[in-house]
DNA sequence: TACAATGGTTGCGTTATACAACTATATCGC
DNA sequence: GCGATATAGTTGTATAACGCAACCATTGTA
């Protein structure tokens, strides 16, 4: 190949650290909710939390803060309320939407999720400094600011 | 919800961020690489850009360096040479494997991809001090190489 | 020489995904 | 007030990525 792409180092691209970071973050966290009867992905928790966090929301909101069609929004919420996690309340202000909020159920997963979440953020993180942790997420945040800004 | 988990915030959760991240980094630069003819994903670029530094592999090693099972590898393997781009040799030592290489047209593509992949990295890191690049990208290896262990 | 290990493929089922088209409801402009 | 338009959500359908189980061919080993 040509000298133009000869100094090209796959191993320096932030591209292939941050796939292969999430690739196996995702695939471990997923392990550790399985281990607790939970088989719910990383994605599922986003979800659960926000709705913990922010009340009952609409479907197209969690689309939104997934950057998912809202198609694919609604099954996946099917699946959590077919595992009893959520619940789709009709809103009597505005018929055409629903309000997605936590079941009982809902709740207790997070309980358990939630520790488990911060247990592995810390593991993860264990031997790097505070100051390294900071400037990684924003950096990250950084990037992903740029590339919505882009589309 | 416990006040053990009200102190956790996903907007400070590294896991968060780095599949954020991810997802739009590998949107984006397949959007590119499509506007330029070559309908291909980051993670083909990863396996070509592989190929052409390494020479060539059995798809055993690309199946291990890409983190998926070797009959994905076949799959993927199986759409880059319907695409010209890759090709099976026979190993005649040992007639259980090929050794997979690029074609002229594969080489070709990475002439393409490869600026473009240098370019999009270094535009969504354009207002990050290369300190920090460096400690993301450390930062990153690290968690992963953790990961990797506790498999 | 029988058996285990290795590289690769195929069959199959699962999951995530989005686009197009649709229903129902709400809102806006005239 | 009414027709056009926008919005929330669902369904049909297609595609792609993925992995497990089972398999074949070849090689290495006891």
């Amino acid at each position: 190949m040509s000298e133009l792409n000869s100094d090209f180092q796959l191993e320096e691209a932030i591209g292939m650290h941050v796939n292969r970071t999430a690739f196996l973050m995702t695939e471990e966290i997923a392990k550790r909710f399985a281990s607790h009867d939970l088989p719910l992905s990383a994605q599922d928790f986003g979800i659960l939390f926000r709705l913990q966090k922010q009340g009952p929301v609409t479907q197209v909101e969690i689309a939104s803060m997934m950057m998912r069609d809202k198609t694919t929004i609604t099954r996946r919420i099917d699946g959590l309320v077919k595992k009893g996690l959520v619940e789709r309340k009709p809103c009597p202000d505005d018929r055409r939407y629903f309000r997605v909020g936590l079941t009982k159920a809902g709740q207790q997963a997070l309980v358990v999720m939630i520790p488990l979440v911060r247990a592995f953020q810390q593991e993860v993180l264990s031997d790097i400094p505070d100051e390294e942790k900071a400037i990684t997420i924003r950096t990250l945040k950084q990037i992903s600011d740029k590339l919505i800004k882009l589309k």
